[in-house]
DNA sequence: AAAATAGTGTCTTTCAGACAGTATTAA
DNA sequence: TTAATACTGTCTGAAAGACACTATTTT
């Protein structure tokens, strides 16, 4: 059963109570939001302001509303992943910008010693961003900035254990972690990637969005003409762009995101023979 | 930030901390059990035995042990699905069959008012097990069983909101429809189909899992041929089945899982033009 | 005997990846 | 002018799917 057992009155209530069921659990949303910038891949980090973990680097986030028994304020989760990125970002969170920036639910994190003083269940969210300002430190951050996602150091040892890096508060090192392996996967089979670009793009671009997330260069040849090769991944504006490359080469046409929602044959990485076993 | 406001110092943290001044959040999890029976996907579904939705089919879930303050008694969260699908099916939690049993966490449900009552955040696993005996109603449940996932009638729209289909409590449709989902995607590119399987199996009873849970005939020339191919998916015991098709045909030779946690290449459906777009 | 099934062989089409080649731009 | 880059063409090998075929078993 999902709720506890209805009450009768408030008699049979208190005799029925368990006080297990009701000790006092916090909820909170976590968002790992990956932009990228200058080729490289980044995540939003706010730099804790007080005990405990207090100088480290962790994932925005905060409580969810639940509103009381009224339900009145009560919010979505997603909806506060949503306000938790715009308080860090300082964009509004209606419209603009961070309408088009995807959302999605990562994982729910619930050891029971994750956050030292209570019993804290974490509901993570992904956002995919395109190249956003730096954000205003605010609230109870000490600082908030767009970090590297390279120099944390993050190893796939290093994340399993809370406190192995010494960067990220929390078990936000594993969360982080498990956040990029999906939006890695998520770059396969979806045509996400072109939620890191702006609204119209270049195929060099989103080569350049999957090099990034996936870590390895790709050949410029054959990923072109696969990603046109995929029905409703990408769709020509008929411009180009009024530049060319950085050190040459032809202008590159202009793009947008198509309608597909999968990518179908999907975008395979080269390199993933280490994960099969 | 994952946690409360920061305070300036520990002791007026402690002094104005009460955890019951926070909107009062249960935290629950919910399993969506799956198996094959005479070739098709049951879920296993328990039947409330009190209001709200009293009478109506559930999914089997319950409360997570938060273990106070002090941390005692607490439990992680998949360790909660794991008991709750124990006392549900009456098997024990540790060791045996339960062992075997494929757990992951499928998402987590915290809609405002999914429940009448309170705010309930749901986490939500799914478990792919092999043939188990009937369950026991236990507990606050009126009734327990293993039900044909097609007997529910779910389309995507009826799983989409609450209620519609009026054969699940709360969003348990959309619950199951989105685990059913998570298992069909699973089946492509993992190989925890044999985790419906016993501990040897042959391929034809494989290509009827896959069968059962794409909702559609496979080719067994090259359903078997696929499965060969693919390094680690399974193993050969040396051993042949006892027994030939039910309905004559030689007698198929027996396999174990074999070391592969992804297939590759994958397992595509072959039917999913629809989701494309 | 008839029908169903397990398993293998073969052919075609599609697709990924390697490589080459041309045109266009920045430095 | 040089080097880098955008894009296209071509070849090869891998793999999926369609189909055919044999051998083995049940009814």
């Amino acid at each position: 059963m999902t709720t506890p057992e209805p009450e009768r009155d408030e008699s049979e209530f208190l005799a029925r109570y368990d006080p297990r069921e009701y000790d006092p659990v916090s909820v909170t949303v976590d968002v790992v939001a990956l932009t990228i910038r200058d080729g490289a891949l980044h995540v939003l980090l706010v730099r804790r302001g007080g005990p405990p973990y207090e100088g480290m680097w962790a994932l925005p986030g905060g409580f969810v509303h639940a509103g009381g028994p009224a339900g009145a304020d009560a919010e979505d989760l997603a909806d506060a992943a949503v306000r938790e990125l715009a308080e860090e970002t300082g964009l509004s969170a209606k419209g603009g910008v961070i309408g088009r920036i995807h959302l999605e639910q990562l994982g729910t994190y619930g050891a029971p010693r994750r956050d030292p003083r209570m019993r804290v269940i974490s509901v993570a969210y992904l956002a995919f961003a395109p190249e956003l300002p730096d954000p205003e430190a605010g609230g109870d951050a000490a600082d908030a900035a767009w970090v590297p996602v390279d120099a944390l150091g993050l190893t796939e040892s290093a994340a399993q254990r809370p406190g192995t890096t010494r960067r990220l508060a929390f078990d936000h090192a594993r969360i982080l972690s498990d956040g990029l392996e999906r939006a890695r996967g998520k770059l396969e089979y979806t045509p996400l990637a072109t939620a890191f670009c702006g609204g119209e793009f270049t195929i060099p671009e989103l080569r350049s969005v999957y090099e990034a997330v996936w870590g390895e260069e790709l050949h410029a040849g054959n990923f072109h003409r696969k990603v046109l090769s995929v029905p409703g991944f990408v769709e020509s504006t008929g411009e180009t762009s009024d530049r060319g490359g950085r050190r040459g080469g032809p202008r590159p046409r202009l793009y947008r995101p198509g309608d597909a929602r999968l990518l179908h044959p999907a975008l395979l990485r080269p390199s993933r023979e280490e994960q099969i076993r």
